[in-house]
DNA sequence: CATGAATGAGCATTCATTCAT
DNA sequence: AATGAATGAATGCTCATTCAT
């Protein structure tokens, strides 16, 4: 298939392939319901490739994890913002945030899984890679703003911040559940846009 | 040991343990996780009972999360509420709600595995009988509320409700990520309670 | 096939055919290349009995090492012994020796691969099991024999035994190489007599 | 690195560290334990190469044998032995094959484990090859020493060098089980030269 | 000659479920 | 109702050997 591609070339895309699929299946199935044999068939590669270059199916887990999950640290869009954005700051965190869920709707899966599983899978040297560069960002923009009078003084950047990610996660984390238990639509491109202004309007009649 | 219990009084204890154990054990480890075995020897019964009783795994599993959701939807407190406790109505659902996650710690386990599973463990027929009695009655006291001017008309209930929910289940649900990234303890008491108050806040500013 | 026994009476049965199965495989095949499915053929009984009775593969040839050495170290003819034996106990010994290997052709072959094996199948506790009753036996009569001039006060008992060990193992483990290499037909009994005759001879000429 | 050396020097050179490096790993694994994989680590060529030289793993092993046998069937010393050495040539014997034990310490564990495998790595063809030269010229010399009244006529030379060979190989091949049983440190110098004088003197006073 | 990749079978172990006593 | 045993399909991982660049 590969054939006119150069060795490290060839190497590097199966590498790559099976990570790819890897997150995928993994994100699926989480990681005790993935099987190896998927991830060959999905990938396109030989089982041994994936044990030549990720040794176990758990560190290939971990691998997937370490990538989706600097993935989800890099945000250019929110590390833009400037003091002067400070009034439109929470809409536009809550929407940066609903965006990355709807391009990256495996996130929460894998984050899932991890919870459940109680976070066995990377270790604290691994977790030191997983520095957000735009949350320290956020931090001293929600500082400036309540030194401005712009945010509540009496509400944490944590408390703040813990819960705009809480109603993003769980807005695709827990549809199904919700969605039966209120008898609503949560798919619907109408219902998610107006639940998403709704909250916006929420957080910014609540913190400013 | 029991054998001075009349048969069906040992049946219905047998069973009850089988579905306790099994309760505890499909919380922690989920669906694909569990062994049959392990729920066997938890419960203290023999193997055959599980399959006489339940028929298989997967309906013990169902069997679980009808019950569990069953214990969910029942709040006496909530209930109760009337028209002229509309004022204090937001901090008692929060309060009520991060409670209920601290004494029902599986709790949100069993919901997790089942929003991955893909809901495949409910029928239709089975989401009929998860009716919350208590829902409906918040519903009528925002509603009111919102006629008395004391909540914000442009925020829906299903906004507000589905959000107090994130806020509470995620708080323990991703507790362990969250912890990494912002480096907080979020088990220690003192931590809790101050969020909970924060997030009490958040919304009474929001919404009244 | 068992149907007619009680049940205790099933499964003991059933480990020792386990047992007895995994001896010759593990004998014949060595650790390294006895496969578990060709003792479940053997045995007639099911994998998962092999696993629920012993644990893993290595457990299960560790048992087997104990069982064949526990066998070994036993030896009524030898025990019985007594001092006015000692002048014909040389010629005794080497033929129980013969004896036990021409009735239990797999010992050495056992013995073989543990030593190649580096010895880790036991732990130290397990030799601490292994004590063999007849060796210190054996070892007064020696002392006593060197007392009254029936033995050579110059040569140990343990170069004696070790030597008796030695060439009765050595006569069965490397009867092929040797017989290759000498071109003997060592099998046939007509030699094999012979053989031990002489070494008899030897023994007692160098020693008394 | 070798790109200054010939090609058929190269060649050369490769197929010995192949066969070196396949003496080390077949002796301390056996050929079950073997992996090409290693072997290809350690003579640091391309398994390609093994396959080129050696056609396959099992063929490898047989060379091995043929290499490892003819070194064994080697002996300066032995055959420099003339008749008016026959006094001291038992002592020889025994000195030169513990000797020989000691700087071939792989050499018993291949003998071992091709007893082990009923001898199915080499054709009768190979073993013609495998004419030990000493053995003759010792069976002479042996057999002198007889008609002069120097051996016992009443033990054949291969009951003497069957033993010689026995209890020389079988200090080393069981070292690790005798210890234990004995509760002897078998390694020690100190013990195996006292070890060594005493069989010598066994087998002076037994043949002499 | 070197090297990454592919093949295909094998192997220890596990598990849900059923059977028979 | 309790319990040991049997079934049969998986599953993660390994390995000798071959291919293709």
């Amino acid at each position: 298939m590969n054939t006119t591609k150069p060795k490290q070339e060839r190497s590097r895309l199966s590498k790559n392939k099976i990570l790819e699929s890897a997150i995928e299946i993994f994100a699926q199935k989480g990681p005790a319901g993935t099987r190896v044999d998927e991830i060959e068939a999905k990938a396109g590669v030989n089982k041994q490739r994936i044990y030549a270059y990720f040794g176990s199916k758990d560190n290939l887990y971990r691998q997937v994890l370490l990538k989706v999950y600097a993935q989800a640290t890099e945000n250019e869009k929110l590390l833009k913002l400037s003091e002067k954005n400070i009034p439109e700051m929470t809409k536009t965190i809550i929407n940066s945030f609903f965006e990355f869920h709807q391009q990256n709707p495996l996130f929460w899966r894998l984050l899932a899984w991890e919870n459940l599983n109680g976070g066995k899978s990377l270790s604290d040297d691994d977790w030191k890679t997983i520095e957000s560069n735009y949350i320290e960002h956020l931090r001293e923009l929600y500082k400036t703003g309540q030194e401005k009078g712009l945010f509540d003084k009496k509400i944490l950047f944590s408390t703040y911040l813990i819960s705009i990610f809480a109603i993003t996660f769980f807005y695709y984390s827990n549809q199904l559940t919700i969605s039966n238990l209120l008898s609503l639509d949560m798919e619907k491109t109408d219902f998610q846009s107006r639940f998403i202004n709704e909250v916006q309007r929420l957080f910014v009649r609540a913190t400013q």
